[in-house]
DNA sequence: CGGACAAGCTGA
DNA sequence: CAGCTTGTCCGG
């Protein structure tokens, strides 16, 4: 903060972050005497810019305007806003997304106008029996990141509850669901609980636990203790549109920065989690193995590999097991450019020998890469035929197949449908299990799309829906429940880890691959489109000293590659945006 | 973003 | 050359 002598006796100046979006700027406007004492750093405020109202952000107080400029008085204070340390945050998430300050500060702000904050309210729940703890908390140090790794039926309120113990703390999950279940169970323990978007007053006055989805993670928290992400690895905490940010990273970073420990949980941590925690052996908890291994459930390998590609998608036993009664969700991944090729002769699939990632056939009569690049002829490695075929089935046709195959009726859910059908038996993509909080059997009938999907994320993705399917199970617990896939490729370390209960063996798989392709978390990467990226691209290819590969274009994207998130953002910062628009997806999820 | 202003196009 | 479109600049 700028001590400086006030332009005018008796006002005030403060520098204003506008909320419009093309606008990376700050202006100085001038305070009333009224207003004086209700302005801070944080506060929102409507100011006159350009011949326009609009709202923006006091970022600094007592400033000194520069010569020769008129100054406009601030034409109202809507209310409290984030504090002095979210705005700081925001500024580092705009570096490290490549977006624009505005972005994160309206995440930090709350949705109506808070004039008055209630009084604090911070009761923690009731210390859970130490017993209870699938992993002991006490060792979480301050201001660092760890992993708990827990089986998928993991009950974590106890361990949300033992965290917060250490006073106010943030807890951020996936969806709004979740929080609001979360939220109730921690009140039920005697907690004061803000439950966000709605109690952002709540929580910026003081709660003993704010917890909320996604944005969450800037959820204003007075007296802050401590940090807890539920499900680290859940796409659902990546906003999808540029800026790409996750809550993940944006909470490590919060609780670095305020000194407080975070604790994130996955049943199925991330390299690029585990990278973040100073992993593998740092600071990753994992309680006892056998307890993990009961979170996820029974896990049944149908090897189609023997089975003539030409009868289809349904083997045997995945009919009996849908005709077996109970509640069972089929989920097959109609949704697109996976298409897998398989020999005709040995029903071998065409998998690429650098990346493992399924090769497509373009046109030309080879066969190409679309993770990796390499190409070869079009022969079935295995067996050396040339004939290979297509397998490929919409939900909606194989929703035909299974009713004539199962003789009952199959409900069918789809990203778009609202309600689920109440048959026993409904298909859908992976949707359905966002969709469905209980089932007796998980069946993916075609696991092989996820797992050969061209993305270098796709074996950890596939084990997050098969976590995400546990958990549906109820693990272990329940003697009948269990989750059926067909695959082709029985031995690939995302069944192996499934089976086992075992993540690390993925982990273990995967970790060598990434660092020969040079993939994250061994460094780096965004996207960069749209019609302004090919100047960009070349201006970061011209940058001095080269701290960042270029690569592309590839339908009109370019991939920038950089060691570490220092160096690629720093770069993605350095160089001017020319006209036209662009976006920047760092750590894209489609590469 | 969106208003201001300048430079370019069209039609009589 | 008025009247309109299109482009570039900049905000306290």
């Amino acid at each position: 903060m700028t001590s400086g002598v006030p332009s005018r006796p008796g006002a005030t100046v403060v520098r204003v972050a506008p909320d419009v979006a093309a606008i990376d700027k700050e202006f100085d406007y001038l305070v009333a005497d009224r207003d004086a004492t209700r302005v801070a750093v944080g506060t929102m405020v409507r100011v006159d810019l350009h011949g326009r109202r609009v709202g923006g952000w006091v970022v600094a107080t007592g400033v000194t305007p520069p010569d020769g400029v008129t100054m406009q008085p601030v034409r109202k204070v809507r209310g409290v806003g984030p504090a002095a340390d979210l705005l700081e945050l925001a500024g580092w998430a705009a570096w490290r997304w490549a977006g624009r300050r505005a972005w994160a500060m309206a995440t930090a702000s709350p949705d109506l106008a808070v004039t008055a904050l209630p009084a604090p309210r911070l009761r923690a729940p009731a210390p859970p029996p130490g017993a209870s703890l699938p992993v002991d908390v006490s060792v979480l140090e301050p201001g660092a990141l760890t992993v708990a790794r827990l089986g998928p039926a993991t009950d974590l309120t106890p361990v949300v509850a033992a965290v917060a113990q250490r006073g106010p703390t943030l807890v951020v999950v996936p969806s709004h669901l979740r929080a609001s279940v979360l939220a109730g169970r921690l009140r039920r323990a005697g907690a004061d609980v803000a439950l966000l978007p709605g109690q952002w007053a709540q929580a910026r006055a003081g709660a003993g636990v704010v917890i909320g989805a996604r944005a969450a993670a800037w959820a204003p928290c007075a007296g802050l203790a401590a940090v807890v992400v539920i499900d680290g690895h859940d796409e659902a905490l990546v906003q999808e549109q540029a800026p790409t940010w996750s809550a993940t990273a944006v909470a490590a970073e919060r609780a670095r920065r305020a000194g407080v420990p975070c604790l994130v949980t996955s049943p199925c941590p991330p390299l690029e989690l585990l990278a973040a925690a100073g992993a593998p052996s740092a600071r990753l908890l994992s309680g006892d193995p056998a307890a993990e291994r009961h979170g996820w459930a029974p896990v049944e390998v149908i090897d189609q590999r023997d089975s003539d590609p030409r009868l289809g998608l349904w083997s045997q036993r995945v009919v009996a097991v849908a005709r077996g009664g109970g509640r069972t969700l089929v989920v097959l991944n109609r949704t697109g450019r996976a298409r897998l090729l398989a020999c005709n002769a040995c029903g071998d699939l065409a998998r690429c020998e650098r990346c493992g990632g399924a090769l497509d056939e373009p046109g030309d009569g080879a066969l190409r890469c679309p993770r990796c690049g390499l190409e070869r002829p079009t022969v079935c490695a295995s067996c050396g035929s040339a004939s290979l075929r297509r397998l490929r089935i919409g939900v909606a046709r194989a929703r035909e197949q299974l009713e004539a195959l199962v003789g009952a009726p199959v409900g069918e859910v789809t990203a778009a449908s609202t309600a689920v059908p109440d048959t026993p038996v409904v298909i859908g993509t992976e949707a359905v299990l966002h969709r469905v909080e209980r089932a007796d059997t998980v069946a993916f009938v075609d696991l092989d799309h996820h797992l050969l999907a061209p993305r270098y994320r796709a074996g950890e993705q596939t084990l997050a829906l098969l976590a995400r399917a546990s958990r549906l199970v109820g693990g272990r617990r329940r003697g009948s429940g269990r989750i059926v896939v067909q695959t082709r490729l029985p031995d690939h370390p995302v069944v192996k880890a499934a089976v086992a209960g075992d993540p690390s063996i993925l982990a273990a798989h995967d970790a060598p691959l990434r660092a020969a392709l040079r993939l994250p978390p061994v460094s780096a990467l965004a996207v960069v489109s749209g019609p302004g990226a090919a100047g960009y691209a070349a201006g970061l290819q011209a940058l001095r000293g080269a701290p960042v590969e270029v690569l592309g274009p590839d339908r009109d994207r370019w991939v920038v590659r950089g060691p570490d998130h220092r160096v690629l953002c720093d770069a993605l910062a350095s160089v001017t945006r020319g006209p036209g628009r662009l976006r920047v997806e760092v750590d894209p999820s489609g590469v």
